[in-house]
RNA sequence: GCCGGCGUAGCUCAGUGGCAGAGCAGCGGUUUCGUAAACCGCAGGCCGUGGGUUCAAGUCCCACCGCCGGCUCCA
């Protein structure tokens, strides 16, 4: 069961199958029913985009000066005629025509004007009515309105126009639209059923970690939390040793010299927590990057050396703008899974093979399906000569062929200093995360001016290679939890085992079973609290404690436990050594 | 940073100008029980922070902080 690989990302790849497409049509069409309804109580709104996405549509609205902005309380009043103009069953009716009569017909139409005068002109341009409402539009959409069947409008949110913050803030209008009212229903519950995976609920609820305004966007792991950050830093570490990386550790703050040798005073450093101290100033490192060219750099390397890499779960600190935080998939303190290859230019590829078979074998592991690969090209602003960028692109190009992995060029994405591959997956919700990343960095040896002494003798530059698994730990986990709702596997669960003593006359045996237990490294307790069996069972198997023990006069008697799973699955009573060995196997094996 | 919404007990939430509430959690007691919530009782509050309006503010207004939904950005 490999994980499945799309070359595109989701939210971008066109429906191909006939119920998406149809759900194109009716999303499509439910926003322009959206924009008449709209215009009914606002006639002169202008309106700007209405397309549909993923699990919906929108529109990008602009309302006349002075109208007092929507909130989720006009909505009902929208739906209302919406309601209405779907059941009039208007036609949608296509025309095209030229591009004079539509910049006419839209002389009033700043946004549709900006549109038209952006699509090429050997293009046809063409309109969709229905009832009194016409639309520049390329369609396509049902035959009438009457074709939506159900639909909802969800919510209202703000948005640059054409997605550029210099631009006019309008207003979004979030609907979705389905061909049945079971199909809506389904949607909807959906939705919902993501809520409760949230990982910002989830771990609040599992006591795995805490914000608080002292610390804005800055997690606090609790002990629980903790368990979980450092058995994946374990397995990172064990991996980190097998595949030939040498673990670091290095400052947390540097002065503006390193900072300005690196090209992060000039690029980046708005997101970096900058201070003076004894007149000098210094910043919080965002990255690891700069230390380890340092640390390259403490005597000349031979080629027979390389690959040197460079492991360091340094913690980092990036200054986020204030809305763009989210719970642990968006912070700005964390860690990475973060290591720095120096090889020779004729090393890289194969360096870049090893790498991708290690993150499949990762993300198999943790049971993900859905992961994208993006391969981010030269961007108009970078360093570097051209033939410098044909080598890394095609290095990074060929090593995904070669691994037979699909994936989807984007030109302009890449670093100003080299291309990269990130690597995304989607959350419980949809949304899309970059988790893991590899990047090829010829600037930074030339910055910190690396060498390595060839074969000939010749002094010859490496290239770097950024890389990480995970990518953060903090986002990884927090995607992990969403992924699992909050089920982790044995191996990663911070309680393993919970021992139910059925009275109380019973909880003796039971702390005998578990100091066996946590002498053989499971993490296993007694739930001694004065309260029912009931009562702790479902406790337990609301914390998702994977085991739960239940002990009374039968177990004590016979040296046994009953094995309860927190699926509810009961398996019966096993010797005590039964339930250890098997507990220990699924550890030991990563379950 | 920008647009909009929200902030009341540990948690989930009610209270919309007139005495701060409920359920769960917590604590005390009773119950000792065979696989998802026993029963009784007791406590628990700078109503995010600061200012303003008012005889009176959890409630109305302003600012700030934080969170949520988006935009932009990104590990």
């Amino acid at each position: 069961m490999s994980p499945s690989l799309s070359g595109k990302e989701g939210s971008h790849s066109k429906s191909s199958d006939p119920l998406s497409e149809k759900r194109e049509r009716i999303r499509h069409s439910a926003s322009h029913v959206m924009a008449d309804a709209l215009r009914s109580f606002y006639p002169e709104v202008q309106l700007a985009i209405g397309p549909p996405t993923d699990d919906g549509f929108y529109y990008d609205v602009l309302l006349p000066p002075g109208t007092p902005q929507l909130t989720l309380e006009d909505l009902p009043k929208i739906e209302e005629k919406m309601r209405q103009i779907i059941k009039a069953d208007h036609k949608f009716i296509y025309k095209e025509i030229d591009r004079k009569e539509a910049l006419e017909l839209f002389a009033k139409a700043p946004f549709k004007k900006q549109i038209i005068e952006g699509i090429p002109a050997e293009e046809k341009l063409s309109l969709y009515s229905h009832g009194g409402f016409t639309d520049l539009c390329e369609g396509p959409h049902v035959n009438s309105t009457g074709e939506i069947k159900a639909f909802k409008l969800m919510s209202v949110a703000g948005a640059y126009w054409r997605g550029d913050e210099h631009n006019a803030m309008l207003q979004r209008i979030y609907g979705t639209a389905f061909e049945s009212q079971a199909a809506l229903d389904d949607h909807l519950k959906n939705l919902e059923e993501a809520l409760k995976r949230d990982h910002r609920k989830l771990g609040k609820d599992l006591e795995l970690f805490m914000f608080d305004p002292v610390a804005p966007a800055s997690p606090f792991f609790l002990p629980k939390g903790a368990i979980v950050y450092n058995e994946l830093i374990k397995y990172i570490r064990e991996l980190y040793k097998k595949y030939g990386y040498q673990e670091v550790i290095t400052p947390q703050i540097f002065s503006t010299d390193l900072w300005k040798r690196s090209g992060h005073y000039d690029n980046y450093i708005e997101n970096m927590y900058m201070f003076e101290a004894d007149d000098r100033e210094f910043g919080v490192k965002p990255m690891n990057c700069p230390a380890h060219a340092m640390m390259y750099s403490i005597r000349i390397h031979s080629y027979r050396e390389l690959p040197i890499r460079f492991a360091d779960f340094g913690r980092l600190h990036r200054f986020e703008r204030s809305g763009v935080t989210h719970g642990l998939t968006r912070v700005r303190s964390f860690a990475q899974d973060d290591a720095h290859i120096f090889a020779r230019p004729d090393q890289v590829q194969a360096e870049i093979t090893v790498f991708l078979n290690q993150f499949m074998e990762t993300y198999h592991m943790f049971g993900f399906g859905d992961i994208f690969i993006r391969l981010s090209l030269r961007p108009e602003k970078r360093t570097g000569t051209d033939e410098m960028w044909d080598r890394a692109e095609a290095a990074l190009e060929n090593a995904l062929k070669a691994n037979n992995l699909k994936y989807a060029p984007t030109p302009g994405e890449g670093a100003f200093y080299g291309p990269k591959l990130d690597f995304l997956v989607k959350d419980a919700i949809g949304r899309e995360w970059q988790l893991g990343t590899l990047q090829l960095d010829y600037s930074l040896p030339e910055r910190f001016n690396l060498e390595y002494a060839a074969e000939d003798g010749s002094i010859m530059r490496p290239v770097v290679i950024h890389r990480a698994w995970l990518g953060s730990i903090e986002r990884f986990l927090g995607i992990l939890i969403e992924h699992l709702a909050g089920a982790f596997p044995v191996w990663l669960s911070p309680v393993q085992v919970v021992l139910v003593p059925i009275a109380d006359r019973h909880t003796e045996y039971a702390f005998k079973v578990v100091s066996e237990l946590v002498e053989a490294g499971v993490r296993a307790e007694v739930d001694d609290r004065k309260e029912r069996m009931n009562l702790k069972i479902r406790d337990a198997q609301l914390k998702k404690v994977p085991y739960i023990l239940v002990v009374g006069d039968k177990e004590a008697e016979a040296g046994t436990a009953s094995v309860r799973m927190r699926t509810g699955e009961d398996k019966g009573a096993k010797s005590v050594a039964d339930v250890k060995a098997e507990i220990m196997q699924m550890i030991n094996e990563r379950k």
